[in-house]
Order: C-alpha cells, then sequence, then structure tokens
DNA sequence: TCCTTAATGCAACTAGGTTGCAAATATAAT
DNA sequence: ATTATATTTGCAACCTAGTTGCATTAAGGA
C-alpha cells in the first residue's frame, strides 16, 4: 500500500495523528519528538504522508504550516476544500467539515482554495 | 489626517501603490527600496499604512507577507472580507471584489476570514 | 532657529524551513 | 540467516522572512 519503510520515526509520527483528527502545526511536531528524532526527518516524514495522501497540510496564522489527518482526505481528493479554524486566544486548530463556496473568477483557473477563520474557541469563548 | 510623518522613506512606499491597486510583497517592496532604505524602515512604514488603513495585508502562497490598497479599505472596515488570488506559475497577486460567504460555526467566534485563491492567472492560462 | 519626538539605519538575532552528504537501517534477494 | 541495495536518517550548515534594541537623524511645531 505504501511506498515508503516503516521505520520506528515513521511509526512514532504516525502515532500522533492515528487516533484524533486534531491538527498539529510542525513546530509541535518537531518539539514533540526532539528527543526521538531530527527536525529534518520530521519534516521528510511529513511530507511523505502528505504525497501519499494520509495527511493534509495548511498554513495557519503566521504562515506556519499544520497538517491533519482528514477523514475524506485521500490523495486523489487532495483538493477537496475545506475551511479551517484557529483560535486567536490558545492557538488551536480545528478542521471545519462546512464545504465552502468558491467564487469563480473569469478568466482565471482555480486550482485550490484556502480558506482560514480566525476567531475564538469554544473553550476560550467563555 | 494622518500621525505619521512624512519622510523621504514614507513618500517613497507610498508613491508605489499610489496610482495602482496592484498587491506587493514584502520581499518585492524591500527589493525595490534596497538603495534608499533599511528593510526595517519598509517593514516599519507598510506595519503603519496598515494601522492608518491605507493597506490592507494578507499571506500569499507560503506564507509570505503583501500588502495592497484597496479601494474600499479604511481603517475601520479593516474586517472586511474579500478573497485573494495568487497565481502558482507567475506568483502574481490580485485582490478580488467578490465577497465570500463565511460559514457560521456552532460555538464559536469568528473574528475574521482569508481567502486565498490558487491557480492560473490571465497571462499564463495561455 | 531650536526642541522634542518620531523615524531611521545598523547589526545582531530569531525562527521556520531546506540542502548535501555520509552513515544507518528497512526490506528484498540469495 | 546473510547479504545487497536503495531508502531513510542525522547532522551541520545554510537560507530567508521577519524582529529587536539602541544610537543617530530628521520632521515639523513652537
Amino acid at each position: 500500500m505504501s511506498l515508503s519503510r516503516q521505520t520506528q520515526s515513521v511509526k512514532l509520527v504516525w502515532q500522533v495523528f492515528e487516533k484524533t483528527d486534531n491538527a498539529y502545526s510542525v513546530v509541535e511536531l518537531v518539539q514533540m519528538h526532539k528527543h526521538t528524532m531530527n527536525k529534518t526527518t520530521v519534516y521528510r516524514i511529513l511530507e511523505r504522508f502528505e504525497k501519499e495522501g494520509k495527511l493534509h497540510t495548511f498554513l495557519g496564522k503566521n504562515g506556519l504550516k499544520w497538517y491533519a489527518k482528514c477523514h475524506d482526505c485521500t490523495s486523489h481528493n487532495h483538493s477537496d476544500i475545506h475551511p479551517h479554524f484557529q483560535c486567536n486566544e490558545c492557538g488551536k486548530v480545528e478542521c471545519l467539515s462546512v464545504s465552502v463556496q468558491i467564487p469563480k473568477i473569469p478568466k482565471h483557473q482555480i486550482d485550490q482554495a484556502n480558506m482560514l477563520l480566525l476567531g475564538q474557541c469554544e473553550k476560550c469563548i467563555a
């Protein structure tokens, strides 16, 4: 199924995503694996997961890279558009299962759409 | 009207935006002024223009910062949402005058929405 | 013209992300 | 089980966008 080798590092990184649909920033992922592997390795494994369609990536608030496993995220429908939400207070990111209306622009070909909503999450709104 | 001083540098940076609604990346702006001012100065002037409502800012493809003057961009309606388009081929960015439907999310407060469309512009589509 | 305060230049720094290459290791072949 | 080979990893060095502190310069009002 997968072209990549099942190394220890690959298993460890995958374990983070396996049980949850949470999104993680690359910074977090590098941090949480810093005792077991090099940051370059984390970057490269995430890159491979994305190519294999296991994860999708997007940019959060300050242009930082985030990764998430998404139910409907497979290698062939990577272009599937769902918006992401990031809390301005705690920084947490969520994949939203809503689909977004992509505006048509005359004489332009749209290949991809990224939408980031910023505000306050359930916990921080209180 | 404006709180900031009309220094030579301020005038030069403003000249770039004055006659056009084109969007420029900070990288371009630093580059085009590198003989007349320091990059820190460019960053700080752009920051002030944004605060004063003369320009609005957003993130392009690789998380790079872009600035544009927008007709309806004044200090009080900074939250006005319009999507941006970036060409995957030539890198050019355009402000789109369409308005975008912002999805409502239960138990979340949305303060801001950013939408970036990627594809091919009129010139590159041919 | 002088004085105050904002704006600038500079150099050093931070942080996310990338690259090249030698060493290590997963997997297929024997 | 052992070997061969191609992928993966660690490391160190690098790149680039963006920031900071501080001494110097220059708006522009009195």
